[in-house]
DNA sequence: ATACTCTATGAGTGATTGCTCATATACATT
DNA sequence: AATGTATATGAGCAATCACTCATAGAGTAT
């Protein structure tokens, strides 16, 4: 696997890497939002959620269009609920305890 | 959903967040692998490496346990290579070209 | 053209990250 | 006890991040 694989995948993660975009995700999983709609359900700022968005687009997380004065937004790919439910379930399942547990066995 | 679940999920994506910490996990994928096995094969300086494993061990995406002067790790819960593999097929497919192209469709 | 609305971006800030060097700690061997 | 080996951590540094304020740009409506 080439270096530049490792980049582009840690990119998207580094992408997902914030709360609020985690929220944003969510938010936009059931349909197509536009960055006025985002801003007072999220109480985020404009201009920060502006960036926020901006970078998810780049990563290709979401996908954007424009609308007349409005900039729309959908998930560009489905796969990315599946990456966070799964991030869900591991942040549950993991915790130190849990690992010292995991360890006395398998060890 | 309560604030801190997204702050728990965001965490798990920012251990992931960087290219050695992948490749990390990539290769401790096929088997259990000790700090000293790690670091020449993935030409990581010591303590750099060990502050990546701490980080992939707190946020439970490994797991480690003693073994003499040995510390090995393993990977905690499978789902992660889910999580990479989706990640990278989310980076394959995913670029501001097809993005326009997916949009145009979608207008 | 003017005013209005929505979004993007430059500039500045404080906080965090990733890295390295040096040192400390933990365990093993003699 | 003394030496050697593997890992962890303190300190310091440059780079990046997240945020905010102010302003620019793009589009609409009058």
């Amino acid at each position: 696997m080439e270096p530049a694989v490792e980049e582009r995948k840690s990119d998207i993660f580094a992408a997902l890497a914030h709360p609020n975009r985690i929220r944003i995700v969510e938010f936009i999983r059931n349909g197509v939002k536009c960055n006025c709609e985002i801003a007072p359900a999220l109480d985020l700022e404009q201009s920060n959620l502006s960036r926020h968005l901006k970078m998810l687009v780049q990563e290709g997380i979401l996908c954007s269009w424009k609308e007349g004065l409005r900039v729309n937004y959908k998930i560009s790919d489905p796969r990315v609920f599946t990456m966070l439910d799964l991030a869900e379930v591991v942040a549950r399942t993991d915790s130190p305890i849990l690992n010292e547990e995991r360890n006395a066995l398998t060890r």
